[in-house]
DNA sequence: GACGGTGTAAAGTGATCGTTTTACACTCTA
DNA sequence: TAGAGTGTAAAACGATCACTTTACACCGTC
């Protein structure tokens, strides 16, 4: 693993379990195992650190998204947090925690938004037999944006009921 | 306005704004209007206040969940977020940013959380003719939660759309 | 065998963090 | 009219913040 992957692994980790502006340099440089010259030769800046990790994160995000149905969907997001963890979306958070005006953390965030809102239109369009619906790929993207957030406190079973809510809302969208 | 008062509600204000570790003190004692000693003689630290501060934000947002039906749980959470603006759950937002590792605000979220499901599953224990039905009081929950993190990015419509839904899942339990 | 590239350790930058302290002034109540 | 209560302004506390600097070591390449 080479200089930059590991500090930007060792970076959202401790981004994610400790909030972003709580995580302190010292506590980066001793967690990626390197001198603080090192990673402001790689990262820039803290801001920068930032953004670079929300972008790691949105390209492994997206790897999980190859489907084609909400109830993959969902299971996608089941596996994700069995295996991450549930301690809600990394990028609302980051937007909460610069209050949205840092311009590079926004950007990165809201692409990732963009991307998992028409990956939604996607599913649904193709799940309703290509009729447009938008109310109802609205209602998916709520469901799988409140299932995050709610198995922080009420753990990752909430994602089940999550994926029955959205499979019944396509079933009478095809009616 | 008494000074505890005036020293909950502008530290509200710069929380829900800026986030909670990026607000210092000197922020909040200037916006305030008041010394750093007076506002430690009332908040008693910081963490404190951030308690303080969701404690209060609790007790308003409760005035709001005095309803009988999901109609109106929507119609409310579009009315708060009217008002009070769309910057995410400030409950989880705390959460996140302490890492859930201070057990003051942890409590105080949870709580919150705890009361929100509570009346959720009053509603739909009411809605859909007192049959038990704990799957579909979740799912209000996470359509609930889900339009408020969604909020964030892509409006107050999505309110409606989540309160469409809602109605829909009901409506769909009652037959 | 000089050299650019990439790394290290560690001290130091000024600023800001949360918090406390010192010294003083007003306003009720006894 | 003494005193407790509540407020002020402002300096200072040590710690930590993000970030830079100095000095040195290993590397494969020309």
């Amino acid at each position: 693993m080479d200089t930059k992957t590991k500090l930007i692994s060792a970076a959202e980790t401790l981004f994610d379990r400790h909030g972003f502006t709580a995580t302190g340099m010292d506590r980066l440089t001793q967690a990626a195992g390197m001198s603080s010259r090192t990673l402001y030769k790689h990262a820039g800046s803290k801001t920068a650190l930032i953004a670079a990790v929300l972008k790691e994160r949105h390209r492994r995000f997206q790897q999980r998204l190859d489907v084609d149905n909400v109830e993959a969907l969902f299971n996608e997001l089941e596996e994700w947090v069995h295996t991450e963890g549930a301690r809600g979306c990394l990028f609302l958070r980051a937007h909460g925690e610069t209050g949205g005006d840092t311009a590079e953390i926004t950007d990165a965030v809201l692409a990732h938004k963009a991307t998992l809102y028409e990956k939604i239109q996607e599913i649904v369009f193709i799940e309703t037999g290509y009729k447009r619906h938008s109310e109802l790929a609205e209602q998916i993207l709520v469901l799988y944006e409140g299932a995050t957030a709610a198995a922080v406190y009420r753990g990752a079973e909430v994602i089940a009921s999550a994926r029955a809510a959205a499979s019944a809302l396509i079933q009478q969208a095809r009616s």
